[in-house]
DNA sequence: TCAAAAAAAGACAACCTTGTCATTTGTGAC
DNA sequence: GTCACAAATGACAAGGTTGTCTTTTTTTGA
């Protein structure tokens, strides 16, 4: 591995020249700094991380704490995170972290300071926590906000738009001439609930059609079960719709099961789409039609707005909200209505 | 931060010798380690990674590759590896890795290169490639395998028990006096199918009941849709089975859409059990009795096995091979078939 | 009790980078 | 051409740990 010293030798000029080139400071004269960065390419010299960290007194890393490890939203965003800073030649430092905990602020810290990071990504529900953040401006480190539920003035945040999402999701339903299009809502305390829910109202007015009314949308609260029931009733009214969109996958799944149940058949007698793309919606059949959430895009938007960003106290003056976009993942839950079909 | 040098103050003793105290090296009177030992606690004293790495060119973080970052079992496996890594102080750095490509040597060799681990887990499918194992001896890095396919001599492995899973959880199925048990396979190339439909026979044998005959045993090649039409074929058989152990939670999941089809209530007319704890698992509804394989614990091994191991070349002489216990979780979709129910 | 050997402990350098401060080089005005 | 000043560059130390080699202390055997 050539070190900073090969490099100044090969450049001929100090190793100081060297760091300064490296780190973008200024009075380089041009012709040195091109000078050092192609000894810098030739000799194929990237800086040692340790000795970096071990002057600099803390860590390149990026942290990530979250409360819920089992989840799948959890693990899904680790491994975009993983695969986002190892891309920008950095690493992912996660903890776990309990905000009910009382002694919340002395887990905060020990986490800092046994990990050194001085860049952090906050995830949901915490990157909504005031403390939390108040707590990370003390300490003088930068952060990103990952979906947060609203914007906070001066800090950069990272998220997709839920509501969007979900009138093109409706949108592509009523492409197929679906014009009983219920929809099963999640938690009512969750703002991903109250935007889909929107998303899918706008599909209707935009097109000049009726605004849906209350008996087309069901409560599911992100829940299987609840997510059954809710199908099933709106399944066996009176004028039962041809197409679901539920505002989650599992939720989706729920609605297979009620349209089994029913002997409906799946994309014939019923159109069906999710929202989240998690495995399940590639497990069942006919696979899922749903809403990818770009996690692998949010994560890289977020490494990259910490890598650029100045420290804290200069925040402010560059914060940014960035809107990944998502996908819509065509699979095989869809189809014209049956009262449409010719033959 | 309490740094080497205050806790040789502290002792009274030199930073070099602290230093041996640190990594149990010989040659230190008993009272002497003793004195050190303390100094360290009452200075809360942990030692600076950085300045390790740097003194000793190599990283204390573990190593894992993979090639398939969207499959569930990774990311599960990775939350566990993390959680441990974390809990015994060190830190994971994972790389992606096709053991198709061409220039797989080369990705290797860049891995160690860039982040300098000296130990890794190899996880399934590459546990099983000579070659790798091959060219990590040759970089002198040391490994423990996850769940390999068969043991490498000499080299420490983790795994569990597939086939007394299998078989405990087939006699949960039989301690509720069901007799008729369909099994619903994986796919013919994994071991893992295979030891899990051994399991599945031994609890008949075990209890002198007849060995399964092969109208008891579907193959599902661990896939929604083969299992879909695998149970319905059982279930339409003349003689169905009262409950279906089902080799994977997915395969299970379409167990459940089967029986959603055919009318029958779970558990009540029918009961199921699956294998792995996947998410799915939980989210549908009743929820699903399977058997949770031990990443956490098998990670926490994985961990231990490579921070006590020694170096490759002595290799051998203490290689191991764990089987980390599995846990088989209760859930609601199991029950007393209808025959034997009062009332 | 003493010499020799073994055990225990210590001094010091090295690892690679960046901040501080000093030095050299270049620029513009008289 | 000289001076003052700014820009560019360099020398050196520090950061925490461990390997090598040296010194001190203890143990062994006669």
């Amino acid at each position: 591995m050539a070190t900073i010293i090969d490099v100044a030798k090969q450049a001929g000029v100090s190793i100081k020249t060297v760091s300064r080139v490296m780190n973008n400071q200024a009075n380089v004269r041009d012709s040195t700094r091109r000078r050092v960065r192609d000894a810098m390419a030739s000799l194929n010299y990237s800086p040692s991380d340790a000795a970096r960290q071990m002057r600099l007194g803390k860590s390149t890393a990026i942290g990530m704490l979250y409360s819920d490890p089992g989840s799948s939203y959890q693990s899904r965003l680790n491994q975009s995170m993983i695969q986002a800073c190892s891309d920008a030649g950095r690493y992912l430092v996660v903890g776990l972290f309990n905000e009910d905990d009382d002694d919340w602020v002395g887990q905060l810290q020990a986490f800092l300071a046994r990990t050194k990071v001085d860049s952090m990504v906050l995830v949901p529900p915490m990157c909504d926590s005031e403390n939390l953040k108040a707590c990370l401006n003390d300490a003088s480190v930068k952060y990103v906000l990952l979906s947060p539920s609203s914007p906070t003035p001066g800090v950069s945040a990272v998220t997709m738009d839920d509501r969007k999402a979900a009138r093109e999701m409706t949108e592509h339903l009523l492409d197929y001439g679906h014009e009983r299009i219920a929809h099963i809502a999640g938690h009512p305390d969750h703002v991903a609930s109250f935007l889909r829910r929107q998303g899918f109202e706008d599909a209707f007015t935009e097109r000049g059609m009726p605004r849906p009314d209350s008996s087309q949308v069901a409560s599911g609260n992100f829940d299987f079960r609840c997510a059954l029931s809710a199908a099933e009733k709106l399944l066996t009214s009176p004028n039962p719709p041809t197409a679901i969109f539920a505002a989650s996958d599992d939720m989706a799944a729920a609605v297979y099961m009620a349209a089994g149940k029913l002997g409906l058949s799946i994309p014939e007698d019923l159109s069906i789409t999710g929202f989240d793309d998690v495995p399940i919606a590639q497990t069942i059949w006919p696979a899922l039609t749903t809403v990818a959430q770009p996690l692998d895009n949010m994560a890289k938007d977020a490494v990259r707005v910490l890598s650029n960003s100045l420290a804290p106290k200069t925040k402010g003056a560059n914060s940014d909200f960035f809107v990944a976009p998502h996908n819509i993942i065509i699979r095989e839950s869809c189809g014209v209505p049956p009262a449409n079909r010719i033959g």
